[in-house]
DNA sequence: TTTTCGAAACTGGTGTACAAGAGTTGTAAT
DNA sequence: ATTACAACTCTTGTACACCAGTTTCGAAAA
């Protein structure tokens, strides 16, 4: 074991959420504490840990003495969750724009190089590095808006929105109008416009929950 | 023991984070689970929960192998979080003139009752019903809007406004002002003003900010 | 065949023992 | 007197044993 610094039950979060999230744990998915704990090779407090704190962020729900299961999706989630991002993340956007420091800039930059690099060649079947750019994408903004509480708050939107794009993901269109969008906020929050980089990333998550709407 | 249905995490939980937010356990004290839990009259399990899920909030922070401590609270954490409620407080009122329900409006009622009975005596002296009841206003605003995911956040959020007006509690003024927006804010949902409801709740946040940041 | 009752099996809830890391303190050597 | 090292103690991290409630399934009775 190389011994990470991380603790077990962040290991078997991260996993378990991650499991989640792509669909590999399905909604309605019985959650099994002691499978669990065998297929991460971990004992019961670190899963049971991981497990409630999932269930903290309404990925799974739990009834008392009876069981868990991966939390179900409907249309209503979807909207709740959306709403919220739509005003979160275009503030976040904007005040990226305001406050990017230095470091911010630099992963900009490199996002924006990796985004011209998927431009100019196909991206279609590169789905799953698309969606690593998008997470990273994201993130950078959060971290840009110099906000820790708006950043963990839009992180744990953005694992629900991550898991409903999973779900949904048979009829992926369009993703070149998101890749261009992403482009634009970037550039926006690089260059200082906080308005249009709010107003973009506005469009952008409308977009997204149209999407997903027909998806779904 | 009437044994209640809530769990004893729960339980722990929700007296812990009232010890927190009252500043009975000061920024800075240190968390001790051997004490909470003869405090507590339970075992660590509970307690460690309970404890768990207060740091995911930011309420404690965790030195693993060290120890745990009341998170502080300084100028740049009031910041982050009003500026979050300035986003999402008003955007609730917002949602809460639209959607209110029949269960909403007979509440908003009842607590329009309370208000008026506060106005004409004097309240300087009940502060603690009156926190009570910005309180109660609150929630049923995050109720109102009918978004379980924004209701969450808020109220969680709400819990670190609650506990930096404790901390600041010397030199309270201006409650006569907070109640009658409180009273504005209330009829414009009950009216279904959306646009008055999101303006005063705004007011309000952004009032909530600028005398604690005196406080501080 | 249907219904009902009860026991067994499985679930999470709780308490506790043990492991391991970090800080502290005391002691001995320089 | 000071510094370095080692042992100690306190902390949380982890695992596991036990408990209580829920479901399920089968056997017995109608």
């Amino acid at each position: 074991m190389t011994t990470a610094t991380e603790s077990l039950a962040d290991q078997a979060y991260r996993r378990v959420r991650r499991m989640i999230c792509t669909a590999e744990l399905e909604p309605g998915a019985v959650i099994s504490e002691a499978e669990l704990c065998e297929q991460l090779g971990v004992g019961r407090t670190p899963v049971r840990e991981a497990v409630r704190a999932l269930a903290a962020e309404h990925l799974i729900d739990v009834y008392p003495r009876r069981g868990m299961f991966v939390a179900g999706v409907d249309p209503r989630d979807l909207r709740s969750i959306s709403e919220v991002r739509e005003q979160l993340e275009p503030f976040a956007a904007r005040l990226a724009a305001t406050r990017r420091d230095e470091d911010d800039l630099a992963e900009i930059d490199d996002l924006l190089g990796n985004l011209a690099a998927f431009e100019s060649g196909g991206l279609e079947e590169h789905r799953a590095a698309l969606m690593e750019l998008d997470e990273r994408i994201h993130h950078v903004v959060y971290r840009a808006s110099h906000n820790s509480y708006l950043a963990h708050d839009l992180d744990s939107y953005y694992t629900h929105a991550l898991r409903i794009w999973f779900l949904g993901l048979t009829k992926v269109t369009h993703l070149h109008q998101a890749v261009l969008e992403h482009r634009e906020i970037l550039e926006a929050i690089r260059d200082g416009d906080a308005e249009r980089a709010a107003t973009v990333m506005s469009k952008h998550i409308e977009g997204f929950e149209a999407e997903m709407r027909l998806a779904l």
